[in-house]
DNA sequence: GCCAACGTTGGC
DNA sequence: GCCAACGTTGGC
């Protein structure tokens, strides 16, 4: 299977990408997924070496603040059965986990953040769900050609 | 804080 | 299974 590339978001407020870069090998899973749809991209089409694009959501400003990899794919999310999870789940158990998270490892923490502004006036990103009023989903596919746009853009700008 | 756009819930 | 009410997300 070839690579594939997504767009995780996260509110920086909740984890940012600081909070990868000070990780433990600057590794950390991605739990807290509590929507099916993103649910069903985590544990069915997120691979390990898949690329991602760390995006801040309600920040100042919005949009891409670092890359990283996904380091180990798919997994039940074990945050939906402890109590004192702020994602608690009391309908998750170990063997019916319902949610699950992948592990990402920071690439590069960006030296400031590429608005989502910029996404929005660039060329060829029209259809990226990002730049899409009401795309609420947070794990995102990112289409190869886009991928090549906002690494040139990330070359450009920064 | 506002509000549009979703997703989820629950009565029927 | 429909759909209105409600809750959440997230840009502005």
């Amino acid at each position: 299977m070839a690579k594939r590339y997504w767009l995780f978001k996260s509110e920086p407020d909740c984890f940012s990408i600081e909070d990868l870069a000070a990780s433990p090998d600057q590794t950390a899973h991605w739990d807290g997924v509590r929507n099916y749809q993103a649910r069903n991209l985590l544990r069915d089409d997120v691979k390990k070496g898949d690329e991602v694009l760390f995006y801040h959501s309600s920040a100042k400003p919005t949009g891409i603040a670092g890359l990283c990899v996904v380091s180990r794919a798919g997994y039940p999310d074990h945050t939906a059965w402890d109590p004192d999870s702020e994602h608690f789940d009391p309908k998750a158990r170990p063997d019916n986990p319902i949610w699950y998270m992948v592990d990402v490892t920071l690439k590069k923490k960006l030296p400031e953040t590429l608005p989502l502004k910029v996404l929005k006036e660039t060329a060829g990103l029209e259809e990226m769900m990002v730049t899409q009023r009401g795309a609420r989903l947070s794990v995102q596919p990112v289409r190869p050609n886009e991928w090549k746009i906002i690494r040139k853009l990330l070359r450009d700008y920064l």
